[in-house]
DNA sequence: GTCTATAATTCGATAGAC
DNA sequence: GTCTATCGAATTATAGAC
């Protein structure tokens, strides 16, 4: 159940997520947002409290986004196989639904200060957890190769890594569907014995 | 021919690469980099001419790295697949060797100003190019599946980026050999038809 | 909600003595 | 090469009138 939000904050906080994204949120100054909604520098204070309370938002939102969808994964009975295939969809679907969010989440996190920052990368690691997991069991049950569990797990989340910039950068191109398919199938051929 | 570079300036090149990685460029302050250094702000430029000069450094050199190397590659009598083991092996090799500049080349490039900005794209772009042209060989000679060259080729490419990390806060347990052994055969067995 | 004005700090960089 | 001192610009954020 999400805030109830006036139009013009909804608008402001689409316009910087953009911006951030586009010029990087070290290098965009509340200046360069209020110049992009054509207003003062001081009118930004009536929606955020801060420029790294705005970062916040839009970090740890979909940062849960992503734990939502995995949980859902891992709680649900199908085998290693599946869950990694659902595991490339739910990656698919909330980049193409959040794409300037996802790119915020890997390339803008380390802006976050403490307490946030631990407090994010805790959360991160927990989410990394759950991958390891579930590619764990698909090397127990010999549904995938051998492989050490560590260096798949880092490989298999950074392969979906550049997605986000399929949907910010490319956007006219971008075909879900087939991104899927093909993602898909690299993913799970570089993982499973018999694929 | 590498210039001849004082013991002085190399420790302090040395010194602010890691800390650059370890705070990002833009929240590192020339106070900072003299601080480790154990001298005053001004003495920073007795060996180098701006924060973004160091940067470009950096940055162009690790980029140029990779260009040799591919290009060794390409010239080569090498099928698809020999040629794509031996990206995977340049990427380990340059990465365990430059840890710390390979993580700036994925993290803080966008932190160069034009025209220096433009010209480290435009090098990108054809350093990926050279990645899409081996991939193209693998497709029409049908080692390769018959993949959307775009998608495959940013597959490929992102599945190495993470890299870096392993040696950057990671060194303790890294070995670079099974590091390689196991992410060929991910690749490899994401690409191929037969392998 | 919008503005003007400005506080308070921090930044990269330079001048010039030793 | 190292220091002290400082400049000028840019930054986030606030105060208070309308």
């Amino acid at each position: 159940m999400p805030l109830k939000v006036s139009p013009r904050k909804k608008k402001f906080l689409d316009e910087s997520l953009k911006m951030i994204h586009e010029k990087g949120y070290k290098a965009t100054t509340m200046r360069d947002l209020a110049d992009r909604m054509g207003f003062e520098v001081s009118n930004i204070y009536n929606f955020i409290d801060s420029k790294e309370a705005l970062l916040e938002t839009y970090l740890f939102q979909i940062s849960e986004d992503f734990h939502t969808g995995i949980d859902h994964i891992q709680e649900s009975s199908y085998d290693p196989v599946e869950k990694m295939k659902a595991l490339v969809s739910l990656n698919i679907n909330l980049t193409s639904s959040k794409p300037y969010q996802v790119g915020l989440l890997v390339n803008e996190w380390r802006n976050l200060k403490d307490p946030k920052l631990t407090e994010f990368v805790d959360r991160r690691a927990e989410y990394e957890e759950k991958v390891r997991v579930i590619i764990k069991e698909g090397i127990e049950k010999k549904h995938f190769r051998p492989f050490d569990l560590d260096i798949i797990t880092h490989a298999v989340l950074s392969s979906v890594r550049w997605v986000y910039y399929w949907y910010t950068d490319h956007a006219e191109e971008a075909n879900p569907y087939e991104l899927e398919k093909q993602l898909t199938e690299f993913i799970l051929s570089g993982v499973c014995i018999n694929e």
